[in-house]
DNA sequence: CTGCTACTAACACGACTGTATCAGTAGACT
DNA sequence: AGTCTACTGATACAGTCGTGTTAGTAGCAG
C-alpha cells in the first residue's frame, strides 16, 4: 500500500520534493519534513512506509523532473551536436540549479551506498543519458565503439560543465567551453528514423 | 589548540581518513568513528574540537591526497594535452576510486551547505584545477578567454569522465572517450617557463 | 444505518546524536 | 620532587532519530 499513488500522496511528494530541493537529501529527517510540508511523521509513514520510502518517492519525482528535458529535445533532428546544445541550454538555466545540486547529491549518495534508497541511481542516470544521446547519433556509428566513446565524451563535458557552473557560477567561461567543444562535433548528421 | 597538529592527532586523522574513504562523510558520527580508529569521543573532541573540526581535518587530508597528482604532473613539459592525459591516467586507476567517490560527496555537500565544514570546497577545487591546467597552457593563450574556455573544457571532460567511470566501471568506453577528446587538443605546446 | 477506504493525530520506545565535565596518567623538562 | 603538556577514560545531559502503536475522523458505497 506504500507504493500506491493517491491524491494526498502526490501532493506530499510534490511538497517534499520542493523541500528537498532547498535542504538537500542529507538533512532529511521525518519530523522537520513533515512540519515543513504540513504533515506529520505518522502520515508520512502511512503513505510512504518508511523514511527510505519517502526518499525513493522524492527521488523518483526528481528523476521525472530531470527527464523533462526530453520534451525539448527531439533527438530525431540535428544530430548529436544540436541535441547536446539543447541539453546544455537546459542545464545552464539558473532555475535548474537546485535540481542539478540535488542530482549531484543523489549521485554521490548512490555511489557509496548502493543498498540505500538511491539504489543504482548513479549507474542508471549515466546509461539513460547515453541512450538519449545515442538516439541522436547516426545509425551507422551508434552501435560502434567510436560511437559509444563519442557520446560518452559529450555526456562527460555536459556533466563536468554543469558541476563547474553550479560551483563557480561563472556562466561565461563555462558556456564558452561547452559551445566550443560542441563545435568540434560533426554537425547536421541525423539518425535514420 | 584544536587546529594544532600533534603526533597523535596526525595518526587519528590518517585513521579517520581511511575510515571515511570506506564509509563516506554522510554516516560519520563521533562514536562509531572513534571505535573504528581506536579512540573515544572525548579524545576526538579534545583533538579536533568538534565533529565539524574532525570533518575539516579529514577533508584537508583528502585534499592533500587529491593534490598528490601534482607529483606526477610536471606542467612544464608537454602542454595541455599531455598534462590532461597524465591527470586522466591518475584518475582512472582503480585504487583511486574511493578518493573520487569521496570527492564527489564532498563536492555535493559543499554545494548546498556552504556554511558547513566543507566550506567552499566545490568552488576551490574547480579553481585550483583550472590553475593547474592553466600552467600547462602556452603563455600566449593562458590569460585569454579562449584559453580559459579550453582548460574549462578539459577539466569538464576529466570530471565528467571519472563520474561515469566510478558509476559504471566501464573503463574501455570512458577511457576511449577521454583519449579521443584529448587528441583534439593542440599537442606539444609548452608554456614558457 | 453499516462498513469500507483514506487519512490524521498523539504519544511512547529505545537507540543514537553532539557536546560537556572532570578526574586521571605517562613522559619530558626543570 | 615538582610541574607542565599531551592525552585518556568514564559518565552525563538534553535533544533528535526512525519506528511502532492505537484511537480516531471524514467521505463515500451499499
Amino acid at each position: 500500500m506504500t507504493g500506491t499513488s493517491s491524491r494526498r500522496r502526490d501532493e506530499l511528494v510534490e511538497a517534499a520534493y520542493a523541500y528537498v530541493l532547498e535542504q538537500g537529501f542529507a538533512g532529511v529527517s521525518l519530523r522537520p519534513v513533515a512540519k515543513a510540508i504540513g504533515s506529520s511523521t505518522g502520515v508520512l509513514r502511512f503513505l510512504f512506509g518508511s523514511r527510505d520510502g519517502l526518499i525513493r518517492a522524492v527521488l523518483d519525482r526528481a528523476r521525472q523532473d530531470e527527464l523533462s528535458v526530453l520534451d525539448v529535445l527531439d533527438t530525431d533532428t540535428g544530430g548529436l551536436a544540436v541535441v547536446a546544445l539543447r541539453v546544455w541550454d537546459w542545464l545552464r538555466r539558473p532555475e535548474h540549479r537546485p535540481a542539478l545540486v540535488l542530482w549531484t547529491e543523489s549521485y554521490a549518495a548512490a555511489l557509496h551506498d548502493p543498498g540505500g534508497p538511491w539504489g543504482d541511481f548513479a549507474q542508471t542516470t549515466v546509461t539513460d543519458w547515453l541512450d538519449i544521446l545515442g538516439a541522436a547519433q547516426p545509425r551507422s556509428v551508434r552501435d560502434t565503439a567510436p560511437g559509444r566513446a563519442q557520446r560518452t565524451a559529450v555526456l562527460a563535458v555536459l556533466r563536468g560543465a554543469f558541476l563547474d557552473l553550479i560551483a563557480t557560477g561563472d556562466a561565461n567561461r563555462v558556456d564558452r567551453a561547452v559551445r566550443e567543444y560542441i563545435k568540434t562535433l560533426p554537425r547536421f548528421e541525423h539518425p535514420i528514423r
